[in-house]
DNA sequence: TATGTATGGTAAG
DNA sequence: TTACCCTACATAA
């Protein structure tokens, strides 16, 4: 579920119903003790999002940082509703309860750690004030294929496993194409799709790529080539690649 | 009941 | 490269 959609859907959503109260939080599932103490009945400042992190900052108190990984999810209940024993951390104010489950971050972080971690992200495709010659330009560094660098943060973030195989199907750049083979204006093209890509899953808090026109009255298979068969543009077969950890997806009669 | 998979990332070898 | 962490759900057995 979490792409950088997500993350930042999560920090608009969040700064709405928990910013500027004073929150209770809590460990339901006990893996959080001290950091739920540490946190407890202090007034939350702001959200922030970047990239795929979350940053939590308060009245008094370290910087909560949340990274929800492949699984995680934060919840949002009605105020009142009882924990379940899965809940790694509870914030609940008088508006709104947020819930976190299967993250793999949860910590606190002082000045120094939290800076380290906003240095090594690339830019934010979701900033509103985010730079893509930094990206571009660390692309041109790197000779592995396009589709591993888009998943690497530090190059440019917010991108996951989804928006790189869509993105790089709308731009017709084939996966496998060397990063630093991109020219300035096919870089520009995909840096383009993806930021209008992942503001629309902001909006729908999903992703859905396909274009309206060519989406039919099926509102689901929304994606053009992430985990399809036939290609619905010129019906060739998807062809995918495990590339490290992942999997990346492509039409090469479309992507060259 | 067990296994596999998932829109992520790290750390060890 | 691999092993591993987290949870939920689908499918296999």
């Amino acid at each position: 579920v979490p792409e950088g959609h997500t993350i930042h859907r999560l920090a608009l959503d969040h700064a709405r119903i928990l910013v500027g109260d004073v929150l209770r939080v809590s460990s339901p599932q006990g893996r959080h003790p001290v950091l739920a103490a540490t946190l407890d009945g202090q007034r939350l400042e702001d959200v922030a999002a970047v990239g795929k992190h979350l940053f939590y900052t308060w009245a008094a108190a370290p910087v909560l940082h949340i990274h929800l990984g492949l699984i995680g999810r934060l919840r949002e209940s009605p105020p009142g509703v009882p924990a379940t024993p899965n809940i790694q951390l509870r914030l609940a104010g008088p508006r709104a309860t947020a819930d976190l489950i299967g993250a793999t971050t949860c910590e606190l972080l002082g000045p120094e750690a939290h800076a380290a971690i906003l240095d090594r992200l690339g830019p934010d495709v979701l900033a509103p004030d985010a730079d893509p010659d930094r990206a571009f330009q660390r692309l041109q560094r790197r000779s592995i294929p396009i589709a591993q660098a888009l998943l690497d943060q530090q190059v440019l973030s917010g991108i996951g496993n989804v928006y790189r195989a869509e993105a790089l199907f709308v731009t017709g750049i084939h996966p496998l194409r060397p990063a630093n083979s991109l020219t300035r204006a096919e870089f520009d093209r995909l840096w383009d799709t993806l930021r209008a890509m992942l503001q629309q899953g902001v909006v729908d808090r999903r992703i859905v790529t396909v274009d309206p026109d060519e989406r039919g009255a099926d509102l689901e298979g929304v994606f053009y080539v992430y985990k399809q068969g036939r290609c619905r543009r010129c019906g060739g077969e998807i062809r995918s690649w495990q590339l490290g950890p992942r999997r990346a997806y492509a039409c090469e009669v479309c992507q060259t």
